[in-house]
DNA sequence: AGAGGTGGTG
DNA sequence: CATGCACCACCTCT
C-alpha cells in the first residue's frame, strides 16, 4: 500500500522547545503554514484542574513540541493559533480549545477536529471516533494510547520529559494530517463538508459553555433534598407497616425496630409481593402498569418512587460535581450526542433536570446577573410542515395559529372555538407528536384511551385531512430503507446498517428504518437549526460587545447569563439569532421562538 | 462489569 | 412481523 504519512511512526521528528528565542524561530515557520495540527497534554482532563504541560503544533513533517512549564511568552504563538487564516487540524478539539483558553488566554480558530468528521462520516454505524481507531482505520498504524504509562501527572511535577512523552506528543499531533486528508475525501464524496462546517463552528461555543458552567444555589437544592427526604421515609414507613402482615418472619434490628419486610427499590421483591402475596398478576412493576391497578400499596410506592428518583438521580451527587476551582457546574456537553446531532450531556446530565419539580428553580444567576432563556414554539411541528408542505399545517404556521386545536377542528369537524383543550386538542397532540415518531395505532390508542380501531379511524382521518403529511412521512421511511440513509435540512446524514433478509428479525429491523427514517429528518433538522443559533448568538453577543455567554442548551432551548442591565438586550438579541438560524433552513414555514429574563432557570 | 428495569428530559 | 424518536443516571441482580 502507499506511503499515506510522510513522517517515522517509531521516531517521529519533532523540535522540543523551551526558550523563548527557539520559540520565536518556530513561530516564524508556523506563520507561513496553511494548515497545522494542534495537540496539548496535561495532567487532568478538567479545564481547572489542568496543569498544562506541552503544546505541541504540528506540520506534515515535523512536530513543535513547545514546554508549557518553561515557556512564559506565548504571543507569537497566540497569533498563530488566533489566524483565522490558518487552518488548525484537533482531535477532540474542545478539550484542547476549553485548556489552551484556560491556561493561556488564547482562542483556536478555523478549526478541523477529526473527532467530530469521524462522528460525521459513521454516523449510525456505531464506531469509535477515537485517534487510535482512525490511525489503524486510516494509516494503518497502531498508536500507544496506553496513557497512564506516561505518568504526565509526574511528569508535570518534574518538568522531566522523557524521549516517550515527545514521541508520544509528536505523533499525536503528526497523525492527524493523512488522517484530515484521507476524512476530508469521504466528506466530500458523501456531502458532508457543509454539516461540517456547522459542527466545527460550534465546537468554540460547546467549550465556552463548559468554561463557563452554571450556577448553582446550594443551600436551596439542599433544602430541596431534606424535603425529599422526609417525604419519602414517610412513603416508606407506610408502606412497610401495611405490608408487614403478609410476611411471617419479621425481624428487629440491632435498635429493636421491626425491620423492613423488602427492599422497595428492588422491582423483583416488588413484583413477588404483587403477584405471590396480594394476588394480583403484574407484568411488570412500571408506572403505567401499577397505576392501572388502583391498589393502594401500588399507589403509595409510586409515591415513594417519585421521592425516590429525584434524591437519587438529582440529590447529593449532583452537587459532588460542582467544581472545587470555580464553584460552578462543568457539565460534559457531547456535541454529536445523537444519531440525529442533538447534543447530550452527563456529568451531569443537566438536560433532564425535572420541569416541575423544585430543583429546576436552584439554577439561578449570581448576584447583578440575569438567566435567560429562549426556546423554539413547536420546533420539531415546523420542520415536519416544511419537509411535507402540507397547505394546513403550513397556513396554520403562517397565521400565527395553535397547531393542536387547529389539527382537532380539522380530524373532529367542529369550529377551532368548541375544541376543548384537555380533549381534542390534547389527542390531536398526541398524534401530532406520534406521528414524529412513526408511531403505529395500537401504542396510540393506549395513550388517548380509546380501543385499537377507534384509534386506527382517527388515524386515517388525519392522513386524510393531512394528505402530504402521510405522503412524506411514507417517503421519508422508504428512503432510508433504499438508499441505507437519512438527511437533514442542514445536510447531516444518518446511516443505518441493512437490514439481512435473512435474520428471523428482518421485518423488525426494517420497520426500526422506517421509524427512524421519518424521526430523523425532523429531530436532526431541529439539531441542525440550534447549532446554527448557538454560533450567531456567540458571534452576536461578541460584536455588540455585552456581557452575556451562553450556559446551557437543551435540544430546542437556549440558556444564557447576562449582566442585569444588558440582560433585555440579550433576550431580544438571543431570540433574533434563534429565529435567524430558523430561517436559514425554513424557506416555507415560519419560526418562532420564546423567551425570558429571570432569577432563575425556566420557560 | 454489564444487563435490565425504571424514570427524568426534549 | 411488530410497531414511539433521541438521550443519561440510578438501582438491583447476576
Amino acid at each position: 500500500m502507499p506511503e499515506s504519512y510522510s513522517f517515522n511512526i517509531t521516531s517521529p521528528s519533532y523540535e522540543y522547545i523551551t526558550s523563548q528565542e527557539k520559540l520565536v524561530e518556530a513561530a516564524r515557520i508556523l506563520l507561513g503554514e496553511k494548515v497545522i495540527a494542534v495537540d496539548t497534554e496535561g495532567t487532568s482532563l478538567d479545564y481547572y484542574y489542568n496543569k498544562l504541560l506541552l503544546v505541541q503544533i504540528g506540520t506534515p513533517e515535523k512536530a513543535y513540541i513547545f514546554d508549557a512549564i518553561k515557556i512564559k511568552d506565548w504571543a507569537p504563538l497566540k497569533k498563530i493559533i488566533e489566524d483565522p487564516g490558518i487552518l488548525k487540524i484537533v482531535q477532540n478539539g474542545k478539550f484542547d480549545y476549553g485548556i489552551i483558553k484556560a491556561a493561556l488566554g488564547i482562542e483556536i480558530t478555523n478549526i478541523y477536529d477529526t473527532m467530530l468528521a469521524e462522528q460525521i462520516i459513521v454516523n449510525g454505524f456505531k464506531q469509535s471516533a477515537s485517534l487510535g481507531t482512525m490511525a489503524k482505520k486510516y494509516l494503518e498504524i497502531t498508536l500507544d494510547k496506553n496513557y497512564e504509562s506516561y505518568q504526565w501527572d509526574k511528569v508535570g511535577v518534574s518538568g522531566n520529559f522523557q524521549k516517550n512523552h515527545l514521541n508520544y506528543a509528536a505523533l499525536d499531533a503528526l497523525v492527524l494530517f493523512p488522517i484530515f486528508h484521507k476524512q476530508w475525501e469521504i466528506l466530500n464524496k458523501e456531502g458532508l463538508v457543509k454539516i461540517a462546517r456547522l459542527e466545527f463552528s460550534v465546537l468554540p461555543v460547546v467549550a465556552e459553555m463548559e468554561l463557563t458552567g452554571s450556577h448553582i444555589d446550594v443551600a436551596k437544592w439542599r433544602g430541596v433534598i431534606v424535603d425529599l427526604r422526609l417525604k419519602r421515609q414517610e412513603t416508606a414507613k407506610k408502606i412497610q407497616d401495611e405490608i408487614r402482615p403478609l410476611f411471617s418472619y419479621n425481624q428487629m434490628d440491632l435498635f429493636g425496630n421491626l425491620s423492613d419486610s423488602i427492599n422497595l427499590n428492588s422491582q423483583q421483591q416488588i413484583l413477588e409481593l404483587f403477584n405471590d402475596r396480594l394476588g394480583l398478576s403484574l407484568p411488570s412493576t412500571g408506572v403505567k402498569v401499577l397505576s392501572s391497578t388502583n391498589h393502594p400499596i401500588a399507589k403509595m410506592l409510586l409515591e415513594y418512587r417519585a421521592s425516590e428518583k429525584l434524591i437519587s438521580a438529582f440529590g447529593e451527587n449532583l452537587l459532588a460535581k460542582i467544581n472545587k476551582v470555580t464553584g460552578r457546574l462543568h457539565p460534559d456537553f457531547q456535541q454529536i450526542g445523537a444519531a440525529t446531532g442533538r447534543f447530550s450531556c452527563s456529568s451531569p446530565n443537566l438536560q433532564q433536570i425535572p420541569r416541575g419539580s423544585q430543583f429546576r428553580s436552584c439554577f439561578v444567576a449570581e448576584k447583578g446577573r440575569k438567566l435567560v432563556t429562549v426556546d423554539y414554539s413547536q420546533q420539531e411541528l415546523r420542520v415536519l410542515a416544511e419537509y411535507s408542505e402540507d397547505p394546513t399545517l403550513v397556513a396554520a404556521y403562517k397565521e400565527k395559529k395553535d397547531l393542536h386545536t387547529v389539527t382537532a377542528a380539522m380530524m373532529y369537524g367542529i369550529p377551532e372555538e368548541r375544541v376543548r383543550k384537555d380533549v381534542e386538542r390534547q389527542a390531536s397532540k398526541t398524534i401530532n407528536f406520534g406521528l414524529m415518531y412513526g408511531r403505529g395505532a395500537s401504542s396510540l390508542a393506549a395513550q388517548i384511551g380509546v380501543n385499537q380501531e377507534e384509534a386506527k379511524k382517527l388515524l386515517d382521518l388525519y392522513f386524510k385531512k393531512f394528505s402530504k403529511v402521510k405522503v412524506w412521512l411514507d417517503w421519508a421511511a422508504k428512503f432510508a430503507v433504499e438508499n441505507g440513509y437519512s438527511t437533514t435540512l442542514g445536510g447531516r446524514k444518518r446511516y443505518y446498517i441493512p437490514a439481512d433478509p435473512g435474520d428471523p428479525n428482518y421485518l423488525k429491523m426494517v420497520s426500526d428504518i422506517e421509524r427512524k427514517g421519518k424521526n430523523t429528518p425532523i429531530q436532526g433538522s431541529g439539531a441542525d437549526m440550534i447549532k446554527y443559533a448557538l454560533i450567531f448568538i456567540r458571534d452576536r453577543f461578541r460584536k455588540e460587545k455585552i456581557d452575556a455567554r451562553i450556559i446551557h442548551t437543551v435540544h430546542d432551548e437556549i440558556v444564557c447569563d447576562a449582566e442585569a442591565s444588558v440582560a433585555d438586550d440579550a433576550l431580544r438579541m438571543q431570540k433574533e439569532e434563534m429565529l435567524r438560524a430558523g430561517e436559514l433552513l425554513l424557506k416555507k414555514v415560519p419560526i418562532d421562538a420564546s423567551g425570558v429574563v429571570s432569577e432563575v432557570w425556566e420557560h
